[in-house]
Formats: structure tokens, sequence, C-alpha cells
DNA sequence: TTGACAACTGACTGATCAGTCATTATTATA
DNA sequence: TATAATAATGACTGATCAGTCAGTTGTCAA
């Protein structure tokens, strides 16, 4: 079964739906008072068949990290990506993390309930791996903005910055209502400059940040991983015009010995057409690199 | 049953028993999967005697919010009594967030999980109250401190304040080791400082801040809920030199038609030496500016 | 010592729910 | 149209758990 949202190619797998309504009832009423028949109600099928999708509970909400994670982190990496004057594009990722808030409440809102409590040591370890990746692509960014002065206390900024978006978007959780986010995202730019310019004093050292249990230190893209990524959505987009030959292409070069990295990049280009495809560019654009 | 700790005046109920035990486990394993019999087993208690305590597993969750919330605030509210220079007070002011952050922690990374999910109705309500009172008190701080200038931007440094706050937290959580939190507090002063300094654009005005739904506004302390959290305490103080006379007192003057402020006054001084009666003397604070 | 009362116990009940599987419906193919 | 293959169903099972209550133990005053 598979619906076409709109004009965009946005076809959704029967995983996709359960992931989706299972967000929405595990946000509004809490993951222990949701039991997989209330889940199967609310897609219109019957019990059996989540478990021809879903081998138990556990691995929905494995699959419900993962969804939502890989498109929040897609989605930043692809502004990151973009060609534009620094500050703007500083002022556009605020901008992003606030609308990412809206659009996904309901799986933060799921998300921050089960955050420090993993039932699943899958999920604690996905976590940190995206945390991680998070972590990154801000610092380096805040890098392009100001340079290497921030050096001596970049992970300060860092916490400070990430907990300034938290205590915004925790007024906005308890407060909703249509709210002027470029206005806020410009009023953060703001506070962003000051404390670059005046800030002295350093609390997370070097060696303190270091010291946090890495969980990505080694961890490199494997073929079978992006290859497994690939089938996952030759699946969804079978008769897009551009994106299933794109699929196929990417498919057979890894099959070769020597991938040529040229082709591979080549095709990232295409997937960043697609908003679900950003995940997808990343995983491709990180093997790439490691060839 | 009651126990003494250590040379301290710490005696603890029953009730006091099952919900540090409670949090305990709840902290550790997660609320759904933490059933009474857990509970009672951790406590060496049946299950029987869990019901004599408390009618359900609900009024359990509700008496542990209160419980903690309690002295949570109560803890804060003595701190800004003390007479101390400002700039001082606010150092301390941080410094407690994070001595309570780490002496709380069980209880502060259960009250996370089901902080947007409140089952009870209740406790949704009493987080309100206690937030609102927490903000109260934090703002007033900030103006002590920082005096009128603040006013135009005061709910933007507020929430960049707790926020910034939740950012060295999380790290903190994430990363248990010993820190030097005095050192923290002061390069937050320094980040506070800044902030009020060259703050020019603000965000959150004071229509947008009031449009929040209130929960205090019309709220007053009764003679009945003094009295209650009175006897509550005398069952536990019965036998000190001091706490068991001034609690006698403070129930016959609330039996006059016009109990004495000033008498009321010199009670709250006795109360305000014990850690844990910090609450009661609050809410006889309360009580006494409404006479 | 006795009897009355409170504190406590833990086996039991009914409800809920994850996961199974024999059966039925739908689709693809010849 | 007939047959095979695949998708979907929902009654059923066993396990868990909140809450109950008939019975036991402890306490204390007379």
């Amino acid at each position: 079964m598979s619906i076409l949202k709109s004009r965009e190619w946005v076809i959704i797998s029967k995983q996709q739906l359960i992931i989706e309504k299972a967000v929405a009832l595990y946000a509004q009423d809490g993951m222990a008072s949701t039991s997989i028949q209330d889940i199967t109600d609310a897609c219109g099928i019957s019990k059996g068949a989540f478990y021809l999708s879903f081998k138990s509970k556990d691995e929905l909400l494995v699959a419900i990290f993962e969804h939502f994670l890989r498109e929040i982190i897609g989605q930043f990496n692809c502004l990151l990506e973009k060609e534009m004057p620094v500050k703007e594009k500083l002022a556009h990722y605020f901008l992003l993390h606030f609308q990412l808030f809206e659009e996904k409440l309901p799986f933060i809102s799921m998300f921050m309930k089960e955050q420090m409590n993993p039932i699943n040591e899958q999920i604690l370890n996905k976590f940190n791996y995206y945390n991680e990746l998070s972590d990154k692509t801000t610092l380096a960014l805040l890098k392009e903005v100001y340079g290497e002065r921030i050096e001596p206390f970049q992970y300060d900024l860092l916490t400070t910055i990430k907990g300034i978006l938290k205590g915004y978007s925790e007024f906005i959780v308890f407060h909703r209502q249509p709210y002027d986010f470029i206005h806020l995202s410009s009023t953060l730019i703001e506070k962003t400059d000051i404390l670059v310019e005046y800030t002295t004093k350093t609390f997370l050292t070097e060696q303190l940040w270091q010291s946090k249990p890495r969980s990505m230190q080694e961890y490199s893209v494997t073929t079978f991983e992006v290859q497994e990524e690939v089938k996952r959505w030759q699946e969804v987009y079978k008769g897009h015009p551009i994106i299933e030959d794109t699929l196929s292409l990417i498919q057979d070069e890894l099959q070769l010995a020597k991938p040529r990295p040229a082709l591979l990049h080549g095709m990232m280009a295409n997937l960043k057409q697609q908003d679900n495809l950003q995940w997808l560019a990343l995983l491709l654009k990180q093997f790439t690199v490691q060839l």
C-alpha cells in the first residue's frame, strides 16, 4: 500500500504509516498507555499485519528513532552544504531548528520522555551517534561564521547555544501559538555575536569535552549500509522519472571493486532534490570521502 | 517506623521511604517497567502495606512530585532570602542549581521523562505552579542584581539563563564526573553580565509572556493548607527540642480568629533552621503577608 | 494474662496487552 | 477461470500487574 501526498513524490510504505501513527499516539497518550492494538486501529489494519512490518514493539521504537533522527540530521546537513553568506547561514540554522521543532513536535515530545531512560540499548547508541553528528556540524558552522577566535571557548559556546535553543523551545512548547521565528532567529544571532565578542572565561576545556564517551570515533560507513538504504528507497521511488534510475546507478556502482567517486558525487546531487533522501545523500557523501 | 539518619534530625516516615525507593527505581528502570511489587520489595514491606500509605499508584506519583518540588523550591527560597552582596547571591543561585541537580538527579531524570506527558492532570497543574514560582523568584533575583535596566528584555534574559543552565545540566548528565561547580558558576555570571550589558533585541514581549496560561494568578494560601502541612511534620519532629514546640505554637496560633504576624514570623525563623522545613517556612511566609 | 485494636501480609482477581497462528481474502500467474 | 502465492485477519494464550481482602502478627492498656 502506498499513498501519494499532494503533488510531491511522497510515497509512504506501511512501515512509515505505522511509524507516523505510533508517534502521534505515543506523543498524545504516552508509550505506556498505547498498545499495539491502539496503533493498528489508528492505521486501520489488523494486529497481525503489524507483525508483518515489525518483529516486535521494540523494533518499532528503534525504527521510529532512526526515521526521525535521519530526517532531522539530513535537513540540517542540506542547509549547511548550501552556499550563502555565513551569517545568513547561521540565521537559517536557528530558523530550521524552530521549524523542525514545530514540525516534529510529536516525535520530539515522545523522544524527550524516553531520552534519559532508553529501554533499548540500541536507541541510546543511536542517540549518541546522531547527537555527536549534530554537535560536529554545529561546531563547524560556528567556526565558519566566527573563525578561529572561538577555538578557546568553542565547547562552551556550543553548549550555551544549544541551551538557549532549548530554553526558547520549551517556552514554545508550553505556550503553543504562531511565532515570528525569523525575528526570534535574529535575536539569537545577536546573543551569539555578543557571547563570541565578549566571553573571556572557559569551563568546558578540550580535555573535559573529549572525555565524553565517544560513540563515532572509529565509525565508518560500509558498502552494505549504503546498499540497504538504497534498497529501502527503490521500492518507494518505483516509477519516479529520475530517482529510480539514480538509485539503480548507485546500486550498480557499489557492485564494482572500485566505485568511482565522480559518479557517486553526481548521483548525490540528484538525491538532494528529494526531501526524504537527505539522509541517504549524507550517507553516500561520508562513504565517498572514505574511498 | 522511622529512621534516624546520622546526627541530623532526619526522620523519615514510611511514606517518605516509599517515595525515595520509588524514585530510585523509576529513574533506574522507568515508570512503565516498575511495578508496585518492585517498590515494596525494595522497601522490604508487603504490597498491602503500600496501600496503607497511598490510595493508588497515581497518588504516589503526585506525592513524589510534591515532595521534591517543595524541597527544591524551599531551598531556592531560603537562598534568596539571605542577606549578601547581590552578585554573590547570583553566584550561589547558579551553584545551588547544579548542587540540587546532582543531589536530586534520580527525581529529575524521572521527572523529565514524564514532563510532557502527565498522566495526571494534578501533576501538570502542580508543575505549572512551581515553575511559575521559580520564574518569579529568579526574575526578582535578576532585578535585584541588575536593576531596572533589564526590564525591556527581562523575559528573554530569564529564558536564556534557564536555557543555558539546561544546556550545562545536560552535559553533566551525559557525562557524569565531579565538576568544579564554583568555576562553572563564575563563567555563567560572566555570560549573564555580558548579555545584560550588550543585549538590544527583544523577542519575549510582556504581552507574549503574559499570554502564558496562568496557574497562580489568584492563588492564596489557606489556613487549612498550613495546618495540614504542620500536622505532617509534627509526627516526624516528635521529641525535637525546639521544632516540636514551634509546630504546636503555630498550630495554636492558627486557631485564633486573628493570628498575630509577629508570632508567626518568629516561628518561621525557627523552621528555617531545618532543611526539610523550608517549604513550610515559605508557605507560612506567604500566609503571613496575606493577613 | 487477656482482649481489643492497629499494622501488616500475600494469595487472589480481573483487566490489559504483546505476540502467535490457523484461517480467510486478495492478487498474480498460467 | 483455476491455481498458487502472498497479504491480512482476529481469536487466543500466557504473562504481568494494580488493587483487594481474609487472615495473621504485633502492641499496649487494663
